[in-house]
DNA sequence: AACTATTAATAACA
DNA sequence: TTGTTATTAATAGTT
């Protein structure tokens, strides 16, 4: 239909090619558009030109997402399994892990121990062992490693102060202003704690679950996997 | 292009739309396909009739599902954002908890204490110890009821053997099918473990990091996450 | 983009 | 459904 027959093979003529594509879209949309409203259909067109460019047509009763559900359906090809396959294994591994995680905790933790046989309670009884032994070592480490620290920080103090003191007396004999207030703030810092920490040995001394263990430890919901 | 021109609206005769819709589908197939091939375009055409059957068209060069895709890139509408989203929230989250839990189990078997403050080792030494004494408690619970099984089956079993004795000794002096087969493999099982456990004390006075704690905890790759 | 000679699609009918 | 055909619609090549 046009000023000459024409073969139904590439055109070659690039220029040629665009404009054909061109026109004949508009065709097929119309024809889409018309198909939909004179026989009460459903239709999704999704072309790409050899550039690259997207075109769409869609019956306005619908939308490209649910035709293509539609067809998922019908066809029982899911378009989307491997994406979202993948994903629901691995969401599934992820849970088994966590939920094994969680009771592994609370086995250290002391609960859930029923299901476990003589032999599991003395491995779990000895990791746990030799684990507290290293983590009341590394407790004693940390705090004599911070004793130190303070120590050092006081001998230093002690020292500016005696300077301060001797440089003091060497022109005011009153020692009314001996302890200024730029001293005064260093000084506090070197005895409060680091990082806030409140009550270094608040609990030492409580005989049995001590609120220590209400922060940090155990606080996951352990019964939720 | 008929006998007559037609108004573009819903044909209300039922058996002429779906003539129509049969005709002009072959219509816009053929325009789909000469597309393609004239053009070098990439066309997908999905079409419900109002009676819900699906017909399709695809360029050869592709498949449905390819262009679909294809769409969901440049659009960059993702056409499954409900279900993907919150799939890959939902794994995220489990992701972020797996390695919070790994890295709490790391810390119960004495590694990863590097980051931990003086008060946060405390907590976690007073934890474990705690957590130890019930183990032990538990192990021992096990062990006594155990036992108390394997005294009982024993009593039985010497009872059970008594009164064959006796019953042998009032017909035959001579005692020689005092084992009988029928009474040994019932003794056999009662001196062996529960659930096959070999060894029972097996490890006892390994001194330190006895094989035991390779046979269930901290076996997951806590490294992982 | 518009034009138009020509081919293609199809509405009505069988 | 399928085929025929009078008619309209689409469009190839041109301007």
């Amino acid at each position: 239909m046009g000023r000459g027959k024409i073969e139904i093979k590439r055109i070659e003529n690039s220029t040629n090619r665009q404009v054909t594509y061109s026109k004949r879209r508009g065709g097929i949309f119309k024809k889409a558009r018309e198909l939909t409203v004179l026989c009460d259909a459903e239709v999704s067109l999704l072309m790409f030109s050899s550039t690259g460019k997207l075109s769409e047509y869609c019956s306005p009763s619908t939308t490209t997402k649910k035709v293509y559900d539609r067809y998922q359906e019908v066809t029982g090809i899911n378009l989307w399994s491997s994406h979202y396959e993948k994903m629901q294994n691995h969401l599934n591994k992820l849970n088994d892990e966590n939920s094994s995680l969680r009771r592994e905790i609370r086995q250290r933790m002391g609960e859930d121990l029923d299901g476990l046989e003589m032999e599991e309670l003395r491995g779990l009884e000895q990791n746990m062992d030799n684990a507290l032994k290293v983590v009341r070592e590394r407790k004693y480490h940390v705090i004599h490693t911070q004793c130190d620290t303070y120590r050092k920080k006081i001998r230093n103090l002690e020292d500016t102060n005696k300077r301060f003191l001797r440089a003091l007396e060497g022109r005011d004999e009153s020692g009314a202003f001996l302890y200024a207030d730029s001293s005064r703030p260093d000084c506090e810092s070197a005895f409060g704690l680091a990082n806030g920490a409140p009550h270094m040995f608040g609990f030492r001394l409580q005989p049995c679950q001590p609120n220590l263990q209400d922060a940090g430890y155990g606080t996951h919901d352990l019964r939720l996997a």
